[in-house]
DNA sequence: TGCTTACTTGGTAATATAGCCAAATAGCCA
DNA sequence: TGGCTATTTGGCTATATTACCAAGTAAGCA
């Protein structure tokens, strides 16, 4: 692999690293449905203001999402709709994966 | 969010998560082009075997893989070929993230 | 202005991940 | 059998990630 290649992967691993966390694909599914502001999100989740707040912070840094301040909150929006076709590919991931252990006890 | 809700959220995020490594989206990519024996990608990616053979087994765990043991050799195949779609979508966030830093620039 | 609500940032401790080396395992062939 | 090649596994250190608390910033309002 060249340095160039290299560098290619390494962009598209920043990108997804962003999404492989739990409370980050649940942000991305609430916000694809309509933007909420960082409270509506830290009731949802539940965690502290700072975490959620952090977690957003790092889908934005990739891309993923926008912030728009009014007032004093602050309202994200997901930038990306082709990611909807994306989780579909990682759900069929896991029903093929919930089979395989079923094959495994017959 | 509710316990059910979490736990879909985190099989989503622990398979995206063995996604989102430089050198394990090579292989995902290579192994899309036609099945690899663990020598040839050891060959391409110039790192340890031991280190290959681990990333090997993390897309393995997630479902993203198969192997296949034949004589010495182990070999390995792309078990989900919907990935591409993926990839098409994560390169969109790419161009459009250095599309903002041009504007940013104008 | 001073208070309150909404959010971000800095710091820190716990945990997870990555890469290498060394050692173990497995199949092939002389 | 003994040796060779291909691969996996265990162990270790370095680095990255996460979550919380505390402190800082910013906007609206009494």
């Amino acid at each position: 692999m060249n340095k160039k290649d290299m560098a290619k992967y390494q962009a598209r691993a920043d990108i997804i690293k962003a999404l492989a966390h739990p409370t980050r694909l649940f942000m991305v599914d609430q916000l694809g449905e309509g933007e909420k502001c960082v409270c509506e999100l830290t009731d949802m989740i539940k965690a502290d203001t700072s975490t959620v707040s952090k977690h957003l912070s790092v889908l934005k840094s990739a891309g993923l999402i926008r912030d728009d301040k009014r007032g004093t909150s602050v309202y994200y929006q997901l930038k990306v709709p082709c990611l909807k076709g994306f989780f579909g590919c990682i759900e069929n991931v896991m029903r093929n994966n919930v089979k395989e252990q079923m094959e495994l006890l017959k």
